[in-house]
DNA sequence: ACCTAAACCTGGGCGC
DNA sequence: TGCGCCCAGGTTTAGG
């Protein structure tokens, strides 16, 4: 689902395909999913676009006001950012019948909450299978997401020192500890997964347990993991919703060393993945590589 | 303050 | 065939 490289990835094609453009019109199809007044916020151009955590933030400016806003999006796990233009699009033929939900064939769909339309023309699409994606309109952007985040992970505020510290405070499982929005910003559970088998470091070795080394390694497999998603354009694994605005998939999953691959045999020495549940969440290791 | 479990949702896949 | 159940997982909220 949507982590920090499928966001990321979003956010570049975004920022590719609509700064500078007018928002002329926003539909909405789905009662209850746009939170805020759309009409301050039609007429205004999208100025900039950036990413905090999983969060899009769209800096939009009234052009009359001169006031800037953002819209702040968040697409949960199953929602989608289409870019249409105003070009006819080519319709594919000969595709297998049996289409995925996830399909972005001809929008808008039965799952589009959200149509943000353009004065050129382009139209952007909000889908949402499961609904629990949300779009907001905020004027105060600190208030809104400031204190909720810990650093990115591909920043320099992502510290030895400060991994240290915030592991030392704690003696849950390592894997929570990465997928806490407060603590680390945009690790998601493939990536989370993914970096301590990179790490070697089973997913349930208390934090603050870790020696410096493990920390340490730990530290560069989140970095490493990351960019690969970012480098593959993302994962769309099996049943997951995840397109680009192009509508296209990543191909990270071709390249995941323990996600989804209960059973199977361990890349580095077939010893079979093993899948736990942690925090509800399906948490796949090798037994062996994994200490 | 700590933790866990449920809730928000839908569709696909499974067992019976 | 079809029903009921479980699962997917980001985040918030409720409860212990």
């Amino acid at each position: 689902m949507p982590e920090l490289p499928e966001v990321e990835t979003i956010k570049r094609g975004l920022k590719k395909a609509i700064v500078g453009k007018k928002i002329s019109d926003i539909k909405v199809l789905k009662s209850k999913s746009f939170q805020g007044d759309i009409k301050e916020v039609i007429g205004s151009i999208i100025k900039d676009i950036n990413r905090r955590a999983k969060v899009l933030i769209l800096e939009i400016q009234n052009s009359k006001t001169k006031q800037l806003k953002y819209l702040l999006i968040h697409l949960k796990m199953t929602g989608q950012l289409i870019i249409r233009l105003q070009t006819k699009e080519k319709i594919t033929k000969g595709q297998n019948n049996k289409k995925s939900p996830f399909d972005v064939d001809g929008l808008p769909n039965k799952y589009t909450r959200v149509v943000i339309e353009f004065s050129d023309g382009s139209k952007l699409f909000f889908n949402d299978l499961r609904i629990f994606g949300w779009i907001k309109v905020v004027k105060d952007l600190e208030k809104a997401i400031g204190e909720k985040f810990g650093p990115e992970p591909l920043t320099k505020d992502f510290t030895l020192d400060y991994l240290k510290k915030v592991f030392q405070r704690s003696g849950k499982p390592i894997k929570l500890i990465l997928l806490d929005q407060s603590k680390i910003a945009g690790v998601g559970n493939i990536y989370a997964n993914e970096a301590l088998f990179k790490a070697g470091v089973l997913p349930t070795r208390p934090a603050n347990k870790l020696n410096e080394s493990e920390i340490e390694k730990l530290k560069n497999a989140v970095i490493t993991v990351l960019k690969e998603g970012l480098k593959y354009g993302g994962s769309s694994a099996a049943d997951e919703a995840y397109r680009n605005v192009q509508g296209q998939k990543g191909k990270m999953q071709e390249h995941f060393k323990v996600y989804e691959r209960e059973g199977q045999k361990c890349w580095r020495c077939s010893t079979k993945i093993k899948k736990i549940k942690m925090g509800g969440r399906g948490t796949y290791f090798c037994p062996a590589c994994q200490r």
